[in-house]
DNA sequence: TTGAAAGCGCTAACAT
DNA sequence: ATGTTAGCGCTTTCAA
């Protein structure tokens, strides 16, 4: 019941493994009939190549390393779908890991991944705070998604050009009538954070509206973070719409809103942020600010299919305000 | 810049190989000093121990693979997210490969399984029509999910029960006044999708209901089916209830049912099948089939901690009715 | 046309 | 306490 080896089969044939490995390989070197009664045997046995002792041998092994904070996000499922449906098509092994966004979750990950010899890891890179060590990731390809470490700059990045649909988002909210806009988004330990904060405020500035401090909400970006704050802000009344940015933290925010629709008769506004399929379904439409999954997804299947050599070149795509 | 091994580490330090082995496993046979040079020079060069050759050495390899139709689902996300979870706990690899429900996918997904020697597999098994072979796995372990092969019934499976769940969305429809309900399910090539129209059929029965022919519809699993099916089971009148036997079927379902209702003032129920989170958020709530996630990917996780030589006993969890 | 040897990184089993 | 050898599965190189 043990592998089957080119050993095991030459044994079983009386030959040598050399010629099993020829036959295996469709060599020409070896006879037609001993070719074909090799590679019989071999079926009939269910050998498989071990591609354990190909890597041993120097071969680059075939895995990529995946590391979200979950994968239950509809945005991170539908990355990690694209990128398993690429790696499949690639005949690469994509190997998953949740952080939770937590550094040493993260780091493990990626020790784990370094002992295997991926050659490529796709990260949400995990935020850090102060003191903390930049992520460690030896020699294989690293390529940072959504956010950018600070302390890794040099690491290619694929990135969302969410700015101007923020602000548009804001535009919006503002021509629709509304002059107390709150924002609920990620901290701004990582650009990305600041740049969506930073785009909301620019946003406002342009419709000349001047943002009460209390109504700017940022903090790690969970779904619980995101209700909370936007309970908070619709209970104390000071605000007449909500602007997002984060994942997470919008279905929270959702959420929130939707319970508190049951009690009162107040609208609140609400822009969301990624674009789940069911923002279509829920409360008659949920706007929201359009990632996109697919382009990134594509994009990083194709940097983790470069050869060892090349580098990677970061690349931004544009995200887009849905209103609904 | 290439990989730093105990002989590196070795040659740079002067000394052997073993004593370089030992030192980094904390052997006592090594001088404490030596011990402690040993490991203060692999963490500076970033020694990371090679798996790879572990294996080799007959290590049996921490590797997981799972087998899904996809991943955004979100029944399949969050029982992904689950075993992702439990496989970092274990320190095991998770890789995921997808098989939109195609056979050769599914079979090539095993071949690279085997290839770098996944000890489990856990596997949504796709569906065969006929002459199609069974899928072959080699030696590793099989869990089959949700629904089980029928040739490979000596592998483990993990099932949900959710005869009586079905059984008693029919009858609450019934007696909420129901006369013409529709089933909207898998194709009945697996058990899975027997047990559920039987159920629903046995329901429909004990209720003293005669259902139709035409309400009765199955066939592969998309969001596709559903939405078509449903669609024209709205259009056509002929029914006033819908019960889903599907995650992707309910999904699909669901859409249409949401798209109709902007259209007319006709409410046609519908109970659907698993429970995303935002079930709960659309259309004033989606009652639903509830299926155990949770317990399912905590009984995978443990089954595929087992040793080697252990075998994993199949299981079922009921599911629930949920009423919103 | 076939076979034998060597080596990838690691450790158990023997030396020393 | 430290070093040497052998072998896991495979292919490249060299020999017959």
């Amino acid at each position: 019941m043990s592998r089957v080896t080119i050993k095991s089969i030459a044994n079983d044939l009386g030959i040598s493994h050399m010629t099993v490995s020829r036959a295996l390989a469709n060599s020409p070197k070896v006879q037609k009939e001993t070719r074909a009664a090799v590679q019989k045997r071999a079926r009939e046995l269910g050998y498989v190549k071990s591609a354990v002792a190909m890597v041993m041998r120097g071969d680059a092994p075939k895995i990529v390393g995946l590391l979200l904070p979950n994968i239950v996000n509809e945005f991170y499922a539908r990355f990690a779908n694209d990128m398993a449906a690429a790696c499949d098509a690639q005949s690469q092994q994509l190997i998953i890991h949740l952080t939770n966004d937590d550094l040493t979750a993260q780091q493990q990950a990626l020790d784990r991944l370094q002992e295997v010899q991926a050659a490529s890891v796709v990260m949400v890179p995990a935020l850090r705070h102060g003191n903390e060590g930049a992520p460690f990731a030896g020699t294989m390809r690293v390529i940072e998604l959504i956010r950018q470490d600070n302390d890794t700059e040099s690491t290619a990045a694929l990135l969302v050009d969410d700015g101007p649909a923020i602000n548009e988002a804001v535009t919006h909210l503002a021509n629709a009538g509304h002059k107390d806009i709150a924002y609920i988004g990620a901290n701004h330990e990582l650009s990305s954070g600041r740049n969506r904060l930073n785009a909301f405020l620019r946003g406002a500035e342009a419709a000349g509206l001047n943002v009460a401090e209390s109504l700017i909400r940022t903090g790690v970006p969970t779904f619980a973070m995101g209700r909370s704050h936007a309970k908070n802000i619709i209970d104390s009344g000071t605000a007449t719409a909500m602007v997002c940015g984060g994942f997470e933290i919008s279905n929270g925010v959702l959420s929130a809103v939707l319970e508190r629709s049951n009690r009162t008769t107040q609208e609140i506004a609400f822009i969301g942020y990624g674009d789940p399929s069911f923002y279509d379904w829920v409360d008659n439409g949920v706007s929201t600010i359009q990632v996109p999954v697919t382009e990134l997804a594509e994009r990083a299947a194709k940097m983790v299919a470069l050869e060892a050599g090349e580098s990677a070149a970061s690349a931004s795509f544009a995200a887009r305000l849905i209103l609904r």
